[in-house]
DNA sequence: CTTAGTACTGTCCTTTAGGACAATAGCGGT
DNA sequence: ACCGCTATTGTCCTAAAGGACAGTACTAAG
């Protein structure tokens, strides 16, 4: 069977608030909405061919709000959004039976990509919390120094200009706009224009994202 | 970026035997095919949009092929191919970075399937093991989970009070003060004091630096 | 020569961040 | 009851950040 289109696909996004991030609906502009309240019987909101979106409460314990939605709305794929992301939260909620786990405030593209994986069968993981798993082992089995190396290395800096990619990384690294256009010499304004070119090829929202991206705690 | 079809990629088959299962190349006809002791120095084979296909020799230890292979071949996307699939087995390669570990003769068309999963970032899981996640409890991955040490030696986050760490957790996650006060329900201008409060304790001067902080990247 | 890409700079404007200064209310300990 | 810590919110203000348009100059590829 064919892996399904994105956009063909049912979501449906459960938050306590039961308003939505702009980004989710800009994934997916038909999705529906709902608060975890207003599912009560095994609503058959969702089918096989979609995906349930919840959006944890960081009041409550995360599983337990996990448990009680697949209670109402039964085997569907269900994929976890975090405002405050937690290795040890993420693992709970896999084994309790979600297929995805991610930021909340994760891009459009990003969600989209999640989907796609998810909807294929996949399992969505991290960035962080892969490399806890890839650290593990190596670190238990053997002591080799390799591990401290390859930290990043982990978006497609590519498509970035030598001249951005520089910028970049200094944003990354915590300089000001004005900070990066001193040590460069050059205006704060070109720094402006680069970190926007920057913003658009990685699909960061602002400079802290940007950070996460490039230091691996994001999927760009 | 759009996730990469499955036709376009780089597929490299890694097998002892140095010949690929009819599946293989049903699935991917322009794959390339070697022996691991082909493989000698850092070759380029395979590029980040590709992915290599392991093929565990039954008689060896699993995890060391693995780790054998990444070290000639690089940081790539890897899927293990397994005659004889074993959860255990299993849990140990991902944790040594696998993305991806199946069945050696699954079919051409689950094969495709896991290729898109893998390239769109996503980890791909066998049936039976993903059953042993849902009902695991204290697993192999929780283990793994909780005797992680930090990686990054948490900063004095004792020093925040617990309000405070669930605010700086989302503000490090790339979370604005809106966003915050949203889903803690409190003012935005709360959300501020508490920043205030946090830069002041743990001596970020903004939210890019607290990240930069409580994700290990700098030692402050 | 033309076109595309890159680097650089400008102005105008809106939104966010973050500090200064201050206040109210609850809670636990002495 | 008093004190210290915490959580909450307020206003005023300054400085960054980031987007919207736009424009010039240089270079490499066609």
């Amino acid at each position: 069977m064919p892996p399904r289109a994105t956009g063909s696909a049912q979501h449906l996004f459960v938050s306590s608030s039961g308003e939505a991030l702009s980004r989710w609906l800009e994934a997916f502009p038909k999705a529906m909405l709902a608060k975890p309240s207003e599912l009560r019987k095994r609503s058959a909101i969702v089918t096989r061919a979609g995906l349930v979106w919840l959006h944890l409460d960081p009041n409550l314990p995360c599983v337990e709000q996990l448990t009680a939605l697949r209670k109402k709305i039964g085997a569907v794929r269900l994929i976890v959004l975090a405002s405050v992301p937690d290795n040890e939260d993420a693992l709970k909620l896999f084994s309790a039976g979600a297929r995805g786990y991610c930021n909340a405030h994760a891009t459009a593209a990003n969600l989209k990509q999640i989907a796609n994986v998810v909807l294929a069968d996949g399992l969505w993981i991290g960035e962080s919390l892969m490399k806890r798993l890839v650290v593990a082992t190596t670190g238990a089995l053997s002591h080799i120094a390799t591990t401290t190396a390859p930290p990043k290395a982990s978006v497609d800096l590519q498509t970035l200009t030598a001249r951005e990619q520089q910028v970049a990384r200094a944003v990354a690294g915590g300089a000001s706009n004005k900070e990066v256009a001193r040590t460069l010499n050059i205006t704060e304004r070109t720094i402006k224009a680069h970190v926007s070119a920057i913003f658009q090829k990685l699909g960061a929202r602002d400079r802290l994202h940007l950070s996460l991206i490039m230091n691996g705690h994001m999927t760009a």
